[in-house]
DNA sequence: CTCCGGACAACAAACGTTTTAATCGCGACG
DNA sequence: CGTCGCGATTAAAACGTTTGTTGTCCGGAG
């Protein structure tokens, strides 16, 4: 029980506290016999450096927050997957943040990184107020946003263009022949919704459609269950259109589930398209057709910036980075 | 960037740094005037308590670790989400780590969290070695296992039966008139992969047929990708059995998948079962037969446990918790 | 033989908080 | 009127590192 610490460590090898702190942090700054019989030291004593004492004297940490909107999706495991193997080959620990879509839980993880005074965060606003961050600037943490666009030039960005993705789902849509077309998508102060949308829309202006002619229909979660409550209410409304676009895959599968429950084909009597790729996508009972995003890249990416920034704060160069969607067509649209 | 500390609260509202502290963390020991008042000053000056020098002086900090074999699965993002709600409601921070099966990645975030000092650990181990739980309760850190039963009583776990659930599956197979039966598994250093399967045994032993028929098939990981490849191996061989059992849905998906793009029918030529009835289950193109588990219970009960340890070491007594799982049937068997 | 410089290592002062013991003010009680 | 007791507050000592400064010991140059 009794925690051992760097003067035990010190003790033992008949050295100073602080060079053992240098063995550990500066390695190069001591002799290497000393070095070998401090590390052997270490071992032997099973020590493990108190990383708060080490955080609070060297005013921050080894770690990066990371906050995403809904760790259930796919893809934003796929983002996390690529945040965590950049930061775990710098040397860095990820602390996860989920914020469910709910700002309330959004606002209590950045609490909780600026307490641990992460090194920087990461992170998909779910909302568009930008005051949170400048927040979390002012008390020196560098932030890079995932999946958004950077409204200003001061900081990091990496994004997918949804707009371009959006146009593309519904110009295969129409392409199909759809008659009258709908836009299932989550909570409007969602971005990502929003520019889906505007890309649906110009894709119609794009084909001499009215896009007001594009049924939306909100619904309060981007879940699967969320999806198949929107095929429900479609249904028993009778407004169910020809096409359906998605704004995720997980609205489109539990779309897909609900139709087919229902008895409505796909595609014959309803194509549907869902949007992100997720691994699920293309084993569901009619593969869906979507608009896939690079998404473990994009972890990756925002990452190595954060942490160019973090470890470059002269030099650091902020960068804006708009990634390409692609559209994989599969058996959900005509 | 200058961070403000307990300090300047205290200078500003005219008290003592000890008092400020006291409003932080005992609040009804200060007199309700002078509490008002710091807290007015702490909002003005935007202060945020340093969790490193708390943690520091107070010898443990505000956080788990929950560690998990796969964030990618659904089952674990479940039980995270399980973790997350009631380490929140007792104003614990989660720090996941994810080892991807990996021994060395799992041992690496446990020892971010011995640096971090967490309070305690949930972890789901990727295999059988306890002596790094040991290391950690040398440290003063409770552990507690989650799906995973406990292999001494002197530690709290929670866990599905796993030898159960594997002996529902294939009782339901030969149920269906399986002829020969084939399992298809992860790393057999995965105890849920030996359980199922020491199940499947018993059910096909209880049934009258030799277990040694049951034929086995060990992949690497245990992800759609891996189920897919299975199919592939098992139909170029030319060894595919008449059913199969998959040791979760992430490999029984990718198992479909590969199934139908060889041309074999589920369920007429072969029938599929699945572990863990994640929600992509339902969808797939041949809805999944599985065997279902109190998933987001499973995380709860674990962190309550837990906590209930970390905050009552006198009087807290180890558990063992043991679910039930249940068979949901669907299109995948006959 | 002295002096200088370089390479290591020791020393000691922080970092921001918590917590125990000590202090203060004040009304009540003897 | 003195003292006690009590609640509210303060003062100061930790917690385990990191880091700039100081010190020591060498070998080699002058």
């Amino acid at each position: 029980m009794t925690t051992v610490s760097i003067k035990d460590v010190a003790a033992r090898a008949g050295v100073s506290p602080g060079t053992v702190s240098n063995v550990l942090n500066r390695p190069e700054k001591v002799a290497d016999s000393t070095r070998i019989r401090v590390e052997s030291t270490i071992r032997e004593l099973g020590f493990v450096r108190h990383g708060s004492a080490s955080t609070l004297r060297a005013g921050h940490s080894r770690t990066v927050g990371l906050s995403v909107i809904d760790i259930g999706n796919p893809f934003f495991t796929d983002v996390a997957a690529g945040v965590e193997d950049v930061a775990s080959e710098r040397g860095y620990a990820v602390i996860l943040g989920n914020s469910s879509g709910s700002r309330m839980k959004e606002e209590r993880n950045l609490l909780v990184f600026a307490e641990q005074r992460v090194r920087g965060v990461l992170i998909t606003p779910s909302d568009e107020d930008p005051g949170r961050l400048d927040l979390l600037r002012g008390r020196g943490i560098c932030v890079v946003l995932v999946d958004h666009p950077a409204e200003r030039s001061d900081q990091c960005a990496v994004a997918v263009n949804d707009v371009t993705g959006g146009s593309m789902a519904v110009a295969h849509l129409l392409e199909g022949g759809a008659g009258s077309l709908g836009y299932v998508t989550g909570p409007p102060v969602i971005r990502q919704c929003q520019d889906r949308k505007r890309g649906a829309e110009q894709a119609m202006a794009a084909a001499g459609r009215d896009p007001r002619e594009l049924l939306e229909v909100t619904m309060p979660a981007m879940t699967a269950k969320a999806g198949q409550q929107a095929a429900e209410n479609l249904i028993a409304e009778g407004t169910l259109p020809d096409a359906l676009f998605c704004a995720n895959d997980l609205l489109a599968l539990g779309m897909l589930r609900g139709l087919l429950q229902a008895g409505v084909r796909v595609p014959q009597d309803v194509s549907l398209i869902g949007y992100d790729d997720i691994d699920f996508a293309s084993a569901s009972t009619v593969s869906l057709t979507s608009v896939r995003q690079p998404t473990y890249q994009l972890g990756r990416v925002a990452t190595e910036l954060l942490l160019d920034e973090c470890d470059n704060p002269g030099t650091h160069a902020h960068q804006q980075i708009m990634f390409q969607p692609d559209l994989v067509v599969r058996e959900s649209t005509r």
